[in-house]
DNA sequence: ACATCATTTAGATATTTAGCTAAATGTAGT
DNA sequence: ACTACATTTAGCTAAATATCTAAATGATGT
């Protein structure tokens, strides 16, 4: 847990994991989000593998990156609950507020 | 925001944060549950008072700190909802003799 | 085999962070 | 005014972090 907030505690890796819940994405296509290079990207790819947040998938030359929600959540509602805090799934298929629909390109 | 995930992004600063969801302590009280030496602690303080998520009161030659649980559940609920995900008061829990609204300084 | 593409690893650097001890500040009591 | 107490500030160090460029790895296509 203390991982997963680390991994947090940056605004490039959050960012990432929230475009992470729209669809899964290369390590490419993330990268062409933020205006750092590639090395860099793919040190914070790490931290969040590190804290189980995702998961890579190599397929051929590209590898794609999967948010996994079931540990984000636990954090989350680990921590909450320990402020007498609630915390479950806003009922689904409706995009979270603030979600903007993506286009591939 | 980013303020406040990187607060919470130490293990002693989440755990004086969840003293103080008991009650409101005195900076020497709260030192008094972790194994480093007061002008860590006080940095720790620092940290917490800049992301906003504690008030520092002086009475007599004590600080009492107190939690903003609006500012920390504003957050969470904030982050929460970009994943879709719905955060509420849980239904009483205990109750926090101090547990109660604050105002901006 | 070779060139190309996608990604990571290596190696370097600058900044931030958590920790310490010693000193300064502010308040209370005598 | 002096002493004691509570807390913060100053100054330091070691370790961690975010970033870069250049090089290595691994897969595809010619």
């Amino acid at each position: 847990m203390n991982r997963v907030f680390k991994a947090l505690s940056d605004p490039t890796r959050r960012e990432v994991l929230r475009l992470l819940r729209k669809s899964p994405m290369t390590a490419g296509e993330l990268s062409d989000h933020f205006p750092v290079s590639k090395p860099t990207m793919s040190a914070h790819f790490a931290v969040l593998r590190e804290a189980d947040l995702v998961e890579a998938e190599r397929n051929g030359r590209t590898i794609t990156y999967r948010i996994k929600m079931s540990v984000l959540e636990d954090a989350l509602l680990g921590f909450a609950q320990l402020f007498g805090l609630d915390l479950h799934p806003d009922e689904d298929g409706a995009p979270g507020v603030g979600d903007a629909v993506e286009e591939s390109r």
